[in-house]
DNA sequence: TTCAGTCAGTGAACACTGTTCATTATCCGA
DNA sequence: TCGGATAATGAACAGTGTTCACTGACTGAA
């Protein structure tokens, strides 16, 4: 079976032509306005030829986006190192706000519209464990922090304190995302809204003020 | 010219009846997947009879947005009574919430994909108004808030306050709206989430603990 | 070496989308 | 009564994602 594997390498590196052309045409003119006869054509293909590899659209797409969003995981699991649950919070809401602005396309699938993840096997498999699961990573951080004793007593409920700290970041990289270019607001930098929301959001949370993190 | 009243009468009315059916679907299934067929199907018309009154699909779909969007305002504007910005800011937070959760179609256009407005004269016209521009009436009570030495020192920039708050309300409004029925995290009730962000970011900008709101 | 079978890739089709346009039918003001 | 304006039609167009019978090259066994 020697060349049944050189098959077998040949067909993923197809694979990977397919979603490199794609994530390039993605990455400068958004999901939509991207079609895969433009894809294929990129590569001397035609679009029927993308279905070998992927069953539609919306898999290719995903595909990419679960690459994003593990290496968002990977930006924030070093933070495990930091001992200060609060501070920790801190650091991993700047990571997620220069996540979304580094990759705001792919932000866009993945947090500004509805979940695509609930049928996707590859994504259910990571949930729970905090090392794969950047959500379950934040949480363990509420966690620690509740029971340091660091926390008001009205938010001693992790999973509260989470949703509410992802729903805080979220709302600025996903404003950021579809208004910085708006002229209806004065918009502020995007590093001292994230540092506003965090210093604001933080000092609400703890029982003492949390020492307000220097603008790097 | 009574009788050309009635021929522009009409020609209103037939505009009315294509709005009508378009919110009703539109409602129901999001706007991808409501066809300009469909929606003229839906009084007896064909496809083209929409461009006789609307200049293509997106037009269509600004003329309905637009008109939540002037409900929101006219949600919020009673609110100027409330004497105390702090707790008005608290009342507003809690409206734009449920505005978005009773129009999770409209908000998806309005707040969650990329700006509408840029070449929208009707929404440009009531840009800065507090009467008739939602964000215009939350700046004035941040600033209020503000001069009534109610904030922290380090909160002392209206502008900044009104777009952390937004983006606050925002980030719960527009996970609720994607989110909800992920089974990746074990939501609490939106009620609560809402209250959690509002206490928690209220408690972080101002110099006292707020009285912290009772939730209804 | 030969030969059957697997399978990546083709190109033409399909159903569907938003949009345009010549043509019709209707009503209005003169 | 007539002539012009115009709302509505239905067929067409270009473009989309997707399917499928077909080709042609490579593979593994005889």
């Amino acid at each position: 079976m020697p060349s049944s594997d050189r098959r077998a390498r040949q067909r993923e590196q197809v694979r990977d032509r397919i979603l490199s052309a794609a994530r390039g045409l993605f990455a400068r003119h958004g999901f939509e306005a991207v079609t895969l006869r433009k894809i294929a054509a990129e590569i001397d293909y035609v679009a029927g030829a993308i279905y070998v590899h992927f069953r539609d659209k919306e898999e290719l797409i995903r595909t990419l986006c679960l690459a994003d969003f593990d290496s968002v995981t990977k930006t924030v699991a070093p933070m495990a190192k930091i001992a200060d649950p609060i501070e920790r919070m801190r650091r991993m809401g700047r990571a997620y706000v220069s996540f979304a602005l580094e990759h705001p396309n792919s932000y866009r699938l993945l947090f500004m519209q509805a979940s695509p993840y609930d049928h996707d096997a590859r994504a259910l498999e990571r949930r729970g464990d905090p090392r794969r699961d950047g959500y379950a990573f934040l949480k363990l951080a509420a966690q620690q922090a509740i029971e340091q004793g660091r926390m008001r007593r009205e938010f001693a409920d992790a999973e509260l304190v989470a949703e509410t700290f992802w729903a805080a970041v979220h709302g600025v990289a996903s404003i950021e995302i579809n208004f910085s270019g708006d002229a209806w607001v004065a918009w502020r930098p995007i590093r001292r809204r994230t540092e506003a929301m965090l210093d604001a959001l933080l000092a609400g949370m703890c029982v003492e003020p949390a020492k307000r993190g220097r603008s790097k």
